[in-house]
RNA sequence: GCCGCGGUGGCGGAAUUGGUAGACGCACACGACUCAAAAUCGUGCGCCGAAAGGUAUGAGAGUUCGAUUCUCUCCCGCGGCACCA
């Protein structure tokens, strides 16, 4: 009997057309069932084929979306092309096409190759976003935005792609280079289209806590939005000659160092410097330097190794608004013009940039917060007197460059044999270098000191002194010695019996010393550096004492400055100057301009004209002037102004690629809608997406964007939700077999399609699901796909043993019955929590078990044979869907309904539990689900094994973990 | 530098309110079937050891009857941000 073997080849297309013959995927319209909409990133078609890493989120939303269907729910499943971009039409230019048709032949082929694969999609909602039937309401929330304010005109310098001769967005680059082709990106002033993303960076970073989206791409898109809390502070300008009234407006997230600020610093690029021009004495060394920092590529200013340079604005100074003091005013490159103010208050004592550019330039260092520790080993006690100390930590270090430390030898400070620095009070009348002197003579008794340094930090510390019986707060001042020779006093017999003193070799000390505020100091013994930390406040007038947070309001409204929030998000560059995208809806007329110069002659094409075609042209390759290829069609650029009726030209820029993909999933709701972007019933029933998966490489880009259209399209009414996707699920590549990544380059692509011809679609299936964690990168690997194949093989051949069962029922044994029936209900439960976790690779060596389990008994039952069909059904449909026609089903077993487990019966009867003693396992027995607990223990103290571990010693106690162990623990 | 995630056999990986580490799969070894091979089936398979047993989840410490899981320190890998004040 041939129909005995799997033949993949035979029953895979055969179901593909019955299923696509008897619609079986179609999505229903509004109805009365649950909904689950189940979306995949749409593919963008650049040309390349795919290989066998791209499908692998296709299957998982494809296994997803076919347990939910089977669980009841009316499922949405769609799929469509992202078509419009660059790489698109650099393939265009490449292989000499018409973008348009190379995209229809690409797009052929990519379907062709998802066929085969036998995926649910329902395809008669297929989208692309060339299409002018969709695109046409791409241009219509351009012209919404446009509406609202939130698309403007600009003509800052943006990022310019000399390869790919368009502006980029700042989301298109990557370590100032083009994301897409490498090339180092130009700074370059042009007219461009912005779109107000930052409008919504608030919103967008707040709802992100109430997404089940993975922790990664939230923080991706934190860290991109990057918000930071601070104040504007103005400082005004002094000049003893000129007189004039000028202020310099700064922000800061610490204006709790104010007190501190030595000088201010500009960007190179801030307007102030051009207003002061050439009034400034050293106007020339100025302008030498504004030029040298122009030519400066963007990675080479941003380079935070690069070493500072900067010239100061002689003959001006600012004033400390806090303390009044006169301060010089520098530019450096390293103060970015497009960030807070573009300009800077500089506090190099607590800035690690404002240290470096102090120390270089000589300018001074004022601390004014110190770092402040609580002993958490001993805290202080309430109801104590607090008693204020000033003491020194004492570093002697030999001419071998050893750092001495004390070991002592009982409980010091509460905390048991401290390892520190040596440590002394000073006394009032005393300096720090005189108190350390002092305190190594009479502890140790070396008597040739040589001053090294004292820190500039000021450590403050609270704990309990046990022995006085009093809270202590103390401020510690780190001195630093070397030893000329090793010439001694002799020391007190009561100093020696306290701690013994030893040197260190450096890289050991940090390792050694055991507490806190040791571990402060020593940190910037090696290095200097700033105290970028908080604490409390010093040298800061009626504020001292205060802790860095109470006060960074306190001083802000003390110098009458304001708390402010910044974000590192920028606008939406979305012009390109290239052909193959959405023309912006917009038309120029000189003469509306001249008769409303507010408007600037900026005339939104009216909604019933759109979409407005993209022409078909010969020519579309960039031009590199800052024109789109489009401007020199003049059929299609010039027009009648549809509000003056005069003369007009059509904009040529067009949209970025990001366009079409920022709103696709709302269409898929409503395809055809000539009326509407989206009817709001259906809208209203489908949205959110309920899952998305795809690549995390679309945190900062596409899932912003989306998110930012989504927010403005609930404002003005067309969607009903704050967020448009709220699960989602990033897929991990799958690398090949020598660890890279898949790439004709390397020559280590494989195809699906020739994986198909060998092993099947549902083997293929199977062993991507079962590679490993679904969000992890994997390395492709046909020998581990053998396995895969050989489980649906034994599946197969199951079919026997279910057929010849009903005839030999009575000779079956009932125990085998029970045990098979339990395995199947657990097995039940745990394939539907994986699968809605994503964790399909658990979920199938459950299913595994299963067959390996049923492989052993000698018959297993028609339904039992039934559920496992149908729990493997999501995975391999097609070979589940062969072997449940055979059983004489007449539906489909993808429209039959999931399995439900019993959880009386997933239960096992029997347990096999561990005996530890001492926490080793040492044997196993089995128990009955109705033995007690006493009983357990007794069987387990009593059990031979045991025995010879615990003869002679007493039992101390049993520990007992229902179903799981029975520990043992003896006594001494 | 900051933030996030991770480190388990020869390999991919299981195991979470702390409770039998290595499920499942691959590879490998031996055996059965076969004239033979493939396929299939059976047995074994972390490391050391003949066994008894010891030892083992990046390293070190801690808490616990018991730690892959919790705490601390450190090392390594991946991802994001980065002269962002």
């Amino acid at each position: 009997m041939s129909t005995n073997n799997y033949n993949h080849k035979k029953i895979e297309k055969k179901w593909q057309k019955e299923w696509a013959k008897k619609k079986i995927y179609k999505t229903e319209e509004v109805s009365s069932k649950e909904k689950f909409y189940i979306l995949d990133m749409f593919p963008y078609i650049s040309g390349e084929g795919l290989h066998v890493g791209h499908p692998k989120g296709y299957i998982a939303t494809d296994v997803v979306s076919r347990m939910k269907r089977m669980q009841g729910n009316n499922v949405l499943h769609p799929m469509g092309y992202d078509a419009f971009g660059l790489p698109a039409e650099n393939y265009a230019i490449k292989t000499k096409t018409n973008p348009t048709i190379s995209v229809k032949k690409n797009i052929k082929h990519f379907k062709e190759q998802l066929e085969i694969i036998g995926f649910d999609y329902d395809w008669t909602r297929e989208i692309n976003t060339s299409d002018p039937n969709y695109y046409r309401w791409t241009q219509w929330i351009f012209l919404k935005l446009l509406e609202k304010g939130l698309a403007y005109e600009s003509y800052e310098p943006i990022n310019w792609c000399p390869v790919d001769k368009t502006g980029l967005a700042n989301e298109d680059v990557e370590n100032g280079r083009c994301e897409r082709c490498g090339a180092l990106v130009e700074k370059r002033p042009m007219r461009q289209w912005v779109l107000k993303i930052t409008d919504y960076a608030e919103r967008l970073l707040a709802d992100l806590d109430e997404l089940d989206w993975p922790k990664s791409i939230k923080e991706s898109q934190r860290n991109w939005i990057g918000k930071s809390d601070g104040a504007e502070i103005r400082f005004k300008l002094k000049d003893e000659r000129l007189k004039w009234e000028e202020e310099i407006r700064v922000f800061t997230t610490r204006p709790d160092t104010l007190f501190g600020v030595t000088y201010l610093v500009l960007s190179p690029e801030h307007p102030l410097v051009s207003t002061l021009g050439a009034k400034l004495p050293n106007w020339e060394n100025i302008l030498d330097y504004i030029e040298q920092a122009k030519k400066r590529s963007e990675i080479d200013r941003t380079d935070i190794k690069k070493e500072k340079t900067g010239v100061e604005l002689k003959g001006i100074k600012a004033v400390n608004p806090a303390n009044k003091e006169e301060i010089p005013i520098w530019i450096a490159d390293y103060v970015l013009p497009d960030y807070g103010t573009g300009a800077i208050m500089a506090v190099p004592a607590h800035d690690e940039r404002d240290f470096q550019f102090a120390k270089k330039f000589n300018l001074p260092i004022k601390q004014v917060i110190e770092a402040e520790y609580t002993d958490l080993e001993n805290p202080p006690r309430d109801g104590k007197e607090n008693v204020y100390r000033k003491i020194v930590h004492v570093v002697v270090q030999n001419k071998k460059g050893e750092t001495m430390l004390l070991f002592w030898k009982g409980e010091v400070w509460g905390k048991r044999k401290p390892i520190s620095f040596l440590v002394g009070g000073i006394e009032d009348d005393e300096n720090p270098v005189d108190a350390a002197r002092r305190e190594v003579l009479e502890e140790v008794g070396y008597k040739n000191l040589i001053h090294k340094q004292t820190l500039p930090f000021i450590a403050r510390v609270h704990f309990y002194a046990a022995h006085k019986g009093v809270n202590r707060t103390a401020d510690v001042t780190c001195v630093v010695f070397g030893l000329e020779d090793e010439e001694k006093r002799e020391v007190s017999l009561e100093e020696l019996e306290k701690h013994d003193s030893r040197f260190i070799s450096e890289g050991e000390v940090a390792k050694k010393i055991n507490i806190e505020d040791d571990l402060f100091f020593w940190h910037y013994i090696n290095r200097p550096t700033a105290y970028v930390g908080t604490g409390i406040l010093v040298n800061s007038g009626e504020f001292d004492v205060l802790n860095s947070e109470e006060s960074k309001k306190k001083i802000t409204e003390f110098v009458g400055g304001k708390m402010v929030t910044k974000y590192k998000l920028r606008d939406w560059v979305f012009s390109r100057q290239r052909y193959w995208g959405e023309p912006i809806p917009v038309i120029h007329c000189e003469k509306c301009a001249l008769s409303n110069p507010a408007g600037r002659g900026i005339v939104p094409v009216p909604e019933k004209d759109l979409p407005v075609p993209l022409p078909k042209v010969k020519h579309y390759e960039p031009t590199g002037t800052g024109e789109s290829p489009l401007a020199a069609i003049s059929k299609w650029v010039n027009v009648k102004c549809p509000h003056c009726g005069g003369h007009a030209k059509r904009e040529t820029n067009t949209m970025p690629q990001w366009a079409g993909s920022s709103w696709y999933y709302l269409r898929y709701m409503d395809p055809k809608n000539k009326k509407q972007l989206v009817d709001s019933k259906k809208e209203k029933y489908w949205a959110p997406v309920d899952l998305y998966v795809g690549g995390a490489e679309h945190a900062t880009r596409h899932l912003i964007y989306a998110r930012f259209w989504h927010k403005f399209l609930k404002d003005i009414g067309v969607v009903s939700t704050n967020e448009p996707f709220k699960r989602l699920q990033s897929v991990g590549l799958i690398m090949a077999s020598d660890g890279r990544k898949m790439s004709k380059r390397w020559g280590n692509v494989i195809k699906p399609d020739n994986v198909i011809e060998t092993f099947g679609a549902d083997s293929l299936r199977v062993y991507e699901m079962f590679m490993g964690p679904f969000d992890q990168a994997v390395s492709w690997s046909t020998d581990n796909m053998t396995g895969s194949r050989r489980f649906l093989e034994k599946v197969w051949r199951l079919k026997i043993k279910h057929i010849t069962y009903d005839i030999k029922h009575e000779r079956q044994e009932k125990k085998e019955d029970a045990k098979i029936e339990t395995l199947l209900h657990q097995s039940i439960k745990k394939v539907t929590e994986d699968i809605s976790a994503f964790r399909f690779n658990t979920a199938i060596s459950q299913l595994m078990i299963f067959v390996n389990e049923c492989e052993k008994v000698e018959h297993i039952n028609t339904e039992t044979y039934g559920v496992l069909l149908r729990l493997l059904a999501p995975f391999a449909p097609h070979i589940t869907e062969e072997l449940w026609r055979s059983m004489g089903n007449k539906e489909s077993i993808h429209i039959a309904p999931w399995p439900v487990f019993d959880l009386k019966k997933a239960v096992s009867l029997e347990k096999t539990i561990a005996i530890q003693v001492n926490g080793k396992v040492r044997a196993k027995i089995i128990v009955l689900s109705e033995e007690t607990e006493a009983e357990i223990k007794k069987k387990a103290i009593e059990y031979k094994d045991i025995l010879k571990w615990t003869e002679g010693k007493g039992v101390a106690r049993i520990v007992y973990v229902p179903g799981r162990l029975v520990n043992i623990v003896l006594g001494e």
